[in-house]
This record gives structure tokens, sequence and C-alpha cells, in this order.
DNA sequence: TCATTGGGCTTTTTT
DNA sequence: AGCCCAATGA
């Protein structure tokens, strides 16, 4: 491996840096990823045992594609051992694992924000407070905070400031909703995402003995985005490295956008300090962008006061100015946007995979829907509300997290009366006093309703509720003998969950139930994927630990060739030939809400700069005069933010003056030039639609066929597989029913398959 | 216990 | 404008 012809100078020290402590400024597009793979690659080339490497990335999709490419210098066998993956993925791992010691099940739920929040809404409604001064929202952020910054209730009682806080902002209540709240995820036994971090915390502090086994086992800690890490992330981070003192932090102060998270932008600010003998390396030279793009971003964040110095530079060629255009209203923004984006692709030839349009808040993401779709454009919304969040896919989980875990409360909650089992909110009241009162699981209270507080209830209500209890206690027998797909299928059937949508025969119902197929092809998609490959993890639990850290940007679009709409956050860490940014108004971007501090408005300016310096070729930056917001259109403001970036580098556009009429000839005359292809559709939802009934049919074919396939391979045969796409056999590895190959998909990277269950066609 | 209706609130960003 | 929730009546 020739480090020195792959690397620029600066990159290379930081790749052969010898040990202990250090940290790496890189600018946006300055390599860095190519800095932590190669890094890593070399650790391992120098004998260093993959096991022993704890690498923590901000995204799934980015853990896997750095291990993908480490794969393709060491080998995939090696690379697959590296501990890599969120915080919060691979802790939760170390958690199941340890969870004994914390007096927590193994097969503890994770809960995510909407379980958490009506926990809490439960909590405060159950304590006779005022919802008014209690709002459940600022209550559970309010938690969130405490809890990333490693504010137990313990230490919130002893610390004046926060109990100050809560007196003057008349919640005196606050600690004791603070206290019932962990209790009752306790006893649920449930960690939201913030425990999954907090927790850490607590078993390394406690455990000696635990805290010594992983400080042995990780020899080599990198963190990437650094800039992002929470108080809670950080001590996890110096308690684990304290051994071998092998930490490597990769980041850039100028985009550290996620404070309202915790993240806390000190920890690279002070990263010498805690680090004195810490080795420091920038990199400044930008291989994404032209000089204009790169100039103007340089120009935008030299407005900030807090930053470590450096700046950003690039070879590449001069490029266009950024343009900035201004619009009547924010349907013809995104109608000028999409006739733009239609525009490029016709004469210059790019792809729809080559634009993308960033916004500040999620609502932004309708106009520009409805004026691609009238251009024929498709596209792709990553982000608002995903595929695993609305109602019908979390009432299916929340079945089987119950199987899983019956403990779990907010689970038991969703679905006890859905469909209706006329068990209503007075029944549930009454058993959630009595869990109280005998410090028990709701399920535990009503498995034994007969024995406990039998008085409370009428004989229907008791024979239902015992009924609701068996019915559980039958799924969960059944769940041990099928897998994820076969259990859902099986509990949606016994359960009559779609004929209780049928009933309602509405377009919604009707929507809801299209999408429960559509997680049970999901299902049947990751049953087939977890047997095929050799480390497979089938179990229920696996399944829903994995849908419950998902995110959104980790779904595979099924069509490629698509434009990208997110928010400015999603977009960290991504690129694009064509970026456009939208509603660069007062009130929108700087959002009003964060205007009351002057650290507040620097996020915001970093987050225009994130935006910027997505771009490779050409930026836009387009705002309107009017926007349409609460059902009422206002007038706006241009952004401040316009202002700031040096006039040489943009291009200013008035298209206030020529509205509409221009616009929407242009639709007309232009619309037939495209092929006549149906709007994406639902594409929000991570599954296409169109891939159900082929789908399913595999999976039919997959089990009457098992045994009967069984083709030939040899190293350097072309296969293609119906998932991974097509690729090469490294390996094969004879061994009768467990024959396994390597092989090396052209797009999807490498990956073991058990022959048996991979269904490849020989090319 | 369920269905309907009207009122109020929303839109900051996410693992 | 749309969604969620609480109050109301059956």
């Amino acid at each position: 491996m020739n480090f020195e012809q792959l690397l620029n100078p600066q990159q290379l020290a930081a790749v052969m840096h010898p040990g202990g402590p250090m940290m790496i400024i890189a600018g946006a597009g300055s390599g860095k990823t190519r800095v932590l793979t190669y890094r890593i690659a070399k650790l391992m080339l120098d004998g260093e045992d993959p096991f022993g490497i704890l690498a923590l990335t901000f995204t799934n999709k980015a853990a896997r594609e750095m291990q993908e490419r480490i794969a393709g210098v060491v080998g995939e066998s090696e690379a697959r051992n590296i501990w890599m993956g969120t915080f919060h993925s691979v802790f939760a791992k170390i958690l199941r694992r340890e969870a004994g010691r914390l007096g927590y099940p193994t097969n503890f739920t994770i809960y995510d924000t909407e379980d958490s929040q009506k926990l809490i809404r439960n909590i405060i409604k159950e304590m006779k407070l005022d919802t008014e001064i209690y709002k459940p929202k600022q209550i559970a952020s309010r938690i969130s905070i405490m809890k990333n910054s490693l504010i137990t209730p313990r230490v919130y009682k002893n610390t004046v400031e926060l109990l100050e806080q809560d007196m003057l902002a008349k919640r005196p209540e606050f600690l004791q909703v603070y206290i019932n709240y962990n209790e009752r995820l306790f006893r649920a036994g449930a960690m939201d995402f913030d425990d999954l971090l907090l927790k850490t915390n607590e078993l390394l502090a406690k455990f000696p003995d635990v805290l010594m086994k992983y400080q042995r086992q990780f020899r080599h800690i990198l963190v990437d985005e650094y800039q992002d890490t929470n108080h809670s992330q950080y001590l996890i981070i110096k308690a684990l490295g304290d051994l071998h003192r092998n930490i490597s932090v990769v980041g850039d102060d100028s985009q550290s956008i996620y404070s309202f998270r915790g993240a806390n932008i000190q920890n690279i600010l002070n990263f010498k300090r805690d680090y004195p003998e810490a080795e420091i390396y920038k990199l400044e030279q930008n291989y994404r962008s032209t000089k204009m793009i790169v100039g103007a971003g340089n120009s935008l964040i030299s407005k900030n006061k807090m930053r470590l110095d450096k700046t950003l530079w690039t070879s590449n060629e001069e490029g266009e100015k950024i343009k900035v255009v201004s619009t009547l209203s924010d349907a013809d923004e995104a109608r000028f946007i999409a006739d733009d984006i239609a525009e490029t692709h016709l004469k210059q030839h790019a792809a729809y995979s080559d634009f993308a349009i960033l916004y500040r808040t999620n609502s932004q993401s309708r106009a520009l829907e409805s004026a691609l779709r009238t251009y024929n454009i498709p596209y792709r919304i990553y982000g608002g509300l995903s595929f695993y969040q609305r109602k019908e896919i979390k009432d299916v989980l929340a079945y089987l997290r119950l199987i899983v875990n019956e403990k779990d409360e907010e689970a038991l909650r969703r679905i006890i009366n859905f469909p209706s089992r006329k068990i209503g909110a007075t029944t549930l009241d009454k058993l959630n006093v009595l869990a109280g009162q005998h410090h028990r699981s709701l399920f535990e209270i009503i498995e034994h309703i007969d024995t406990r507080g039998a008085a409370a209830f009428n004989g229907p209500t008791r024979r239902r509720l015992r009924d609701f209890a068996l019915k559980i206690r039958s799924l969960q027998v059944m769940a041990e003998k099928l897998n994820v797909y076969e259990l859902t299928k099986e509990l949606i059937k016994s359960v009559g969950l779609l004929e209780a949508y049928r009933k309602e025969g509405t377009q919604e119902a009707a929507n809801r139930i299209e999408n429960i197929e559509e997680l049970i092809n999901a299902m049947s998609e990751y049953v087939e994927e977890q047997r095929e490959l050799e480390d497979g993890d089938p179990s229920l639990t696996g399944f829903l630990q994995q849908v419950a850290l998902i995110s959104d940007l980790d779904q595979e679009p099924e069509n490629h060739n698509v434009v990208t709409l997110m928010t400015i956050h999603m977009s960290k860490g991504l690129e694009f030939p064509y970026i456009y940014i939208s509603g660069l108004e007062e009130n929108l971007f700087p959002s009003p809400l964060t205007l009351t501090t002057r650290e507040d408005l620097e996020e915001e300016r970093r987050l225009l700069y994130v935006a910027i310096t997505r771009a490779k070729k050409r930026c836009t930056l387009t705002y309107a005069r009017m926007r349409y917001r609460w059902g009422h259109l206002y007038d706006t403001e241009p952004s401040r933010f316009l202002d700031e970036i040096d006039e040489k580098y943009l291009e200013r556009t008035d298209l206030t003056t020529r509205t509409s009429h221009l616009l929407d000839a242009d639709i007309f005359d232009e619309t037939p030039a495209y092929p006549k292809s149906k709007p994406t559709g639902n594409v929000n939802s991570g599954f296409s639609k169109t891939i159900r009934p082929k789908n399913l049919k595999r999976l039919q074919d997959a089990r009457s066929t098992q045994s009967a396939v069984k083709i030939d391979l040899q190293k350097g045969d072309r296969v293609r597989h119906a998932r991974f796409g097509s690729g090469t056999v490294l390996e094969v590895n004879e061994n009768g029913q467990d024959s396994k190959a390597k092989i090396k998909f052209d797009h999807t990277g490498t990956k073991t398959l058990i022959l048996r269950f991979a269904k490849l066609e020989k090319l």
C-alpha cells in the first residue's frame, strides 16, 4: 500500500501518526473520510487486531461506507470485525451484553422520541400538573439535555442553579417528573436514546472490571464528526481511551450544527487541554468545490467569532459565481428551482442525482415537491415523517416489542385497544394506579388481575384483560419457532389488524394497509438477508434494535437517479454537483427560535456554511418575498446572511418582477420534452410499492426451492444477486450444506453468502 | 366505550 | 391549512 501516492502531505502525516491522542481539523471537502479510512487500514496492515479498533461515526451509512472502503484495502473478513457504527448502535450492543449489571433485561426496549414524550405526558397528567406550564415537549427536551450532560436526578437535586431555574419557570415539580420518568422507563425494561449513552457511562463508572475489559479491548478509538459529540459521548470516549490513549478525533468546528441535541463545540475546542500531548493535524485543501464556492464559504464563516484558525483553499477551477435568486412567492421559488434543474439536466447532461435541494425546515418541502411533480422530475425526500414513524407501522412494531419484552409500557398502551378490545382509558388508568402501587409493569398487573385488585374491575373487563394477556403469551410461544416475517404475518392475522382498517374503508386506511404490506416486505428482505449472510442476526430483538436506530438516510432508494430533497442538517457529509438552498429569509433562516444568543446565530451561520460547501460545481441560493406559513401568506425579508457573503462571489437575479407568466410558459413549452414518466409518488416511504409482488414471490420461491438450486461457482465467476446486483466471486468455500462464497458486488460491497440460501444467478 | 366536533397549536434541526 | 387533542353526547 503506497500511501504517499494517495494522499497529500497533511493527510499522509495524519494517517501515519504514530500513536497517542490526535485531532484532525478537517475543512469541508478536505478528504477526512479518506484519511480516517486509510488510518484504520494502516493500523490493520501494521498488525492491529480489528476487534481492537473502535470507530464511531455519525450515521450508520457513514459507517457502512467506511467499512467497505477499508475492506477494499485489508479484505472484507478482517474489516467486518472492526467495531464500527454510531455511538447509539455500538453502545446499545455493549449494553445488551452487560444489561444484567445495571438490572436491565438483555432484551430491553429502546424508546424513541415519541414513546418518551407520551410517557412524560402521562406522568404529568398522573401528577395532576398543568400541561400549559409543564409542556410535555419542553419537559422531554429538558430531561434530554440533563441526561446528555450526565445530570441524574441525584445530581439535579444538589444543583442550586437548576432548582432556581425551575422556581423561576414556576415548575417546581420538574425534578419529580424526571424521577418518575426514569422509574417508569426502568419498570418497562426500556431505555430512551439518551440512556444508551448515559447508561454506558454508568456501566463504565460503576464496574471497574467492565471498564477494564473494554479499555483493554479498544486499543484504538477513532471518532468522526467530533464537533457534534455531546458531553455524555465525550465522557465515554475519555473513559474508554484512558488506558491506551490512542484517541483520534476528526472534525470541523465550522460544521458544528447539533447543539440543540446537546452537542458541545467545546469538546473540539478544548481537545488540546484534555490531551496536552495531542498532535493536531489540519486539512485545509478542499478537493470538492470550485474556487467561487470555497471563497463564498470562507467569506461567510469568517463572520463567526468562535472558531479554530484555519483557511480552506482549493486548486480546483474558478467556477461560476454563487447564484442568488429572488422570487415573488414560495411557489415561484419552487418553480424556478424545478425549471433550473430541468434545464441543466438537458443542457449539461447532468443526472438527476447530481442535484440536491436543501432547506432549513422540513415543512418547506411541500412547495418544492409539487413543482417537481409538475415538471416530472423524479425526486426523493429524506427525513420528515419516516416510514418507521408512521402510526400503523409503529402499531405492528409495538406488538413485536411486547412479544420481546412484555413489560414495555408504551408498546402495551399503543395496542391494548387496537384493534378495539373494549379496554378504554378508564380501565387503563386503574391499571396504572395498581402498577404504581405494586411497582410492577402493566402487563404483570393484567396477567394477575384476578388476584390483585380484582375488586376494581367488573367481570367482563377482567375477562378482556385476561384474554389480552393470553393472546400476547401465545404470540410469544409462536415467536420461538417463527422468524420475524412469519411471526408478523401470523400476528396480523390473529389480531385482525388489517380488518380493522378495511372496515374503515377510507383512502387513508387503504394507505395504511399498503404501508403494513410494505413493512412485511421489508421484513422478508431482512430475514432473507440475515439468512444469506454468514454473520447474520435473524433474532427478533436484533430486528427491533436495527429498526429503532435506523435513520432515513440509511435507507437505500431503489431508484438512484433522482433529485435529493433534505434539510441542511441531514446533508452534512454529503456532496452534490448542483446545490439549491431555498428559503434564505429572515425568520426562517436564520430561524427566529435561535436568535436569542450570539452562539445560536453563529450556529445558524455554520448551517449555511455546511449547505454551501456541499456543492461541487454550482450553488444557488433562493428566497421568496412572500411565503405561506400556518395557512397564511406572509411578507418576508431577505436573510441577513446574504449580505455577509462578499459580493464578488455572488450573481444576483431578481425574478420578482416577472414571475408567473414566464415560469408558467416554460412549463408548457418544456414539459413535452420530458419522458412521460409518472411522478415518483409516495417517495417518502423508503420502500417502493412496485417491488412488493416480486418480493413476496421471491420469498415463497426461496422456501420451496431452498436446496434445489445449486450452482457450481468458481473464483472469478460473474454472478447476479436479486438485491445486491452483479458481482465477482472472490472465493468459494466448499463445505457441503454450509458452502459459502465471498463475492465482491459492483455497487454494494463485498459480502460472504451462504450458497444454500443465496439465490445467485450465474452470468 | 366510542364517535363527532370544535378549538388550539404548529414548523427547527435528529440519534 | 392540517393535525392532534379534549370535551361532549350517545
